[in-house]
DNA sequence: CTGGGGACGGGGCCC
DNA sequence: CGGGCCCCGTCCCCA
């Protein structure tokens, strides 16, 4: 018999000792606050905390700490508070951190939820398409901006990073949608410079525009995608704007006076906030340029203001955004938002497809040297950078290939330690890898290969 | 401190 | 529409 309360009431009591901090066995300090949780719940409910404890598992008698800084506290909150009741207190505005912490913690439950809620939140706004699209078509006739105009504000908006993820509700009106207020904000931040350099740029060579783009809209994007690396905070926007096209620019400027709120008397051109919804700029809409006298349509990200010609692309570009990363490296557990990466990795890092020595930088073939193997990665040594880091021991017969060698001892030179150090921070710190030195033959795929190509096709 | 190079991410676009 | 290629920007490491 079935008593269906009694995993209610577990939990309860459960999430009751942890806020009485009773039979807590676990510190988990997120940017210098600490929060007090069960191991056995955590290990439970995480793909990484069961990693992390199972680790740690012999020392049961000490509390165990982790210490998190790629997610705020209250991003962490929200996460335990689910592993304690059930209930995410899901919003547009916390989405894309708890999604992103989720995806590191590996929590695969709140990840789906996140999307689902992203994705509804999608199809919500692009019922209003073709409102927007008749919208756009009007607004396209008006006459570009100064540049200059913008230059001057974007001062004014220099280092966005922490703050867009807790939107400040006083500068956003438009509360009735959380979420459409948090893709609003996010907007807001880089409307300005984008709409110096966005879309107008018609050719492929414009390296000046691709930094400032990188620089803006999807610099914010890496903090939500790129948790593991303690990334520097990268420079503001720079660069002056030498744009010259006719996009509508009068729109991007609507929506930042719109989301904002901003005082906007000085610009000297009319607003269209007053026709142009307040939630507009959320909506995954179809986006009319104006240039060489053509309209052309466009597919408009609802986190920034990045366009696209095609959905197709447009879908690679929420990646970005959304933190998805679909195609995992099976040798090492890094994971890419394309297949492409994923292949060059793969061939770079676990097949050494570079024929170069790693140690001298020389060009080497099958002949004049041979491939070494540290843990799953994998790189060209010639035969003299070989024997100076003193491997030459090592038999090169193929039964090495399925019999790794383990070369810890006097067979590790300093230079081969280092980089099986680095090997193993690459490798996201799975596992410790044993330094493994074979002589593999490319066209023979070891163990690995198998595994991976599978994903490769 | 700085320049070079590797690894990786992202955009445009062709097939 | 997905796959794939090319290109470029950024970060990081190292000499």
């Amino acid at each position: 018999m079935e008593i269906s309360s009694h995993q209610f009431h577990l939990l309860e009591q459960l999430n009751e000792q942890r806020k009485q901090d009773l039979f807590c066995d676990c510190n988990i300090l997120v940017e210098g606050k600490v929060f007090k949780a069960h191991r056995n719940v955590l290990f439970a409910s995480s793909g990484y905390f069961k990693m992390l404890l199972s680790q740690s598992s012999k020392e049961t008698s000490q509390p165990t700490t982790a210490t998190f800084e790629v997610f705020s506290p209250e991003t962490f909150m929200v996460i335990l508070d689910f592993v304690y009741s059930g209930i995410l207190a899901l919003t547009g505005q916390n989405v894309i951190e708890v999604m992103s912490a989720a995806s590191y913690l590996q929590m695969t439950d709140i990840l789906n939820v996140c999307k689902t809620f992203i994705k509804s939140s999608l199809d919500i706004n692009e019922k209003e398409k073709d409102h927007y699209l008749s919208l756009s078509a009007k607004s396209t006739n008006s006459e570009p901006a100064h540049p200059s105009l913008y230059r001057s504000r974007r001062k004014a908006k220099s280092n966005p990073r922490r703050s867009y993820s807790v939107p400040d509700e006083k500068t956003n009106p438009v509360n009735e949608n959380s979420w459409s207020s948090y893709s609003s904000y996010l907007s807001s931040q880089v409307i300005l410079q984008r709409a110096e350099t966005q879309l107008s740029k018609r050719g492929r060579k414009q390296g000046s525009t691709r930094k400032r783009r990188k620089h803006l809209g999807l610099s914010q994007t890496q903090d939500f995608v790129q948790c593991k690396s303690n990334k520097t905070e990268r420079a503001g926007g720079g660069g002056s704007a030498s744009d010259s096209g006719h996009i509508s620019r009068v729109r991007e400027e609507a929506e930042f006076n719109a989301e904002n709120d901003v005082d906007h008397d000085n610009y000297g051109y009319n607003r269209e906030s007053e026709v142009i919804p307040k939630r507009w700029s959320l909506t995954f809409y179809l986006y009319f340029s104006v240039t060489d006298d053509l309209p052309r349509m466009r597919f408009k990200c609802p986190f920034c203001t990045h366009t696209v010609k095609r959905r197709a692309d447009l879908k690679r570009h929420l990646r970005c955004h959304t933190g998805e990363r679909p195609y995992p490296c099976e040798a090492c557990g890094k994971r890419f938002t394309r297949l492409e990466h994923l292949r060059n990795h793969f061939q770079t890092i676990h097949q050494a497809g570079k024929l170069i020595c790693r140690k001298c930088k020389r060009h080497v073939t099958d002949l004049t040297g041979c491939v070494v193997q540290q843990g799953t990665r994998r790189y060209r040594l010639c035969h003299k950078c070989l024997a100076e880091a003193n491997f030459d021991s090592i038999p090169d017969d193929l039964d090495a290939e399925h019999s790794p060698v383990s070369s810890t001892g006097n067979k590790c030179s300093k230079w081969a330690l280092e980089e099986e150090q680095k090997s193993d921070e690459e490798t996201m710190e799975e596992e410790p890898y044993n330094l493994v030195v074979r002589h593999v033959k490319d066209a023979i795929p070891d163990e690995v290969d198998e595994k991976v190509k599978p994903n490769l096709r």
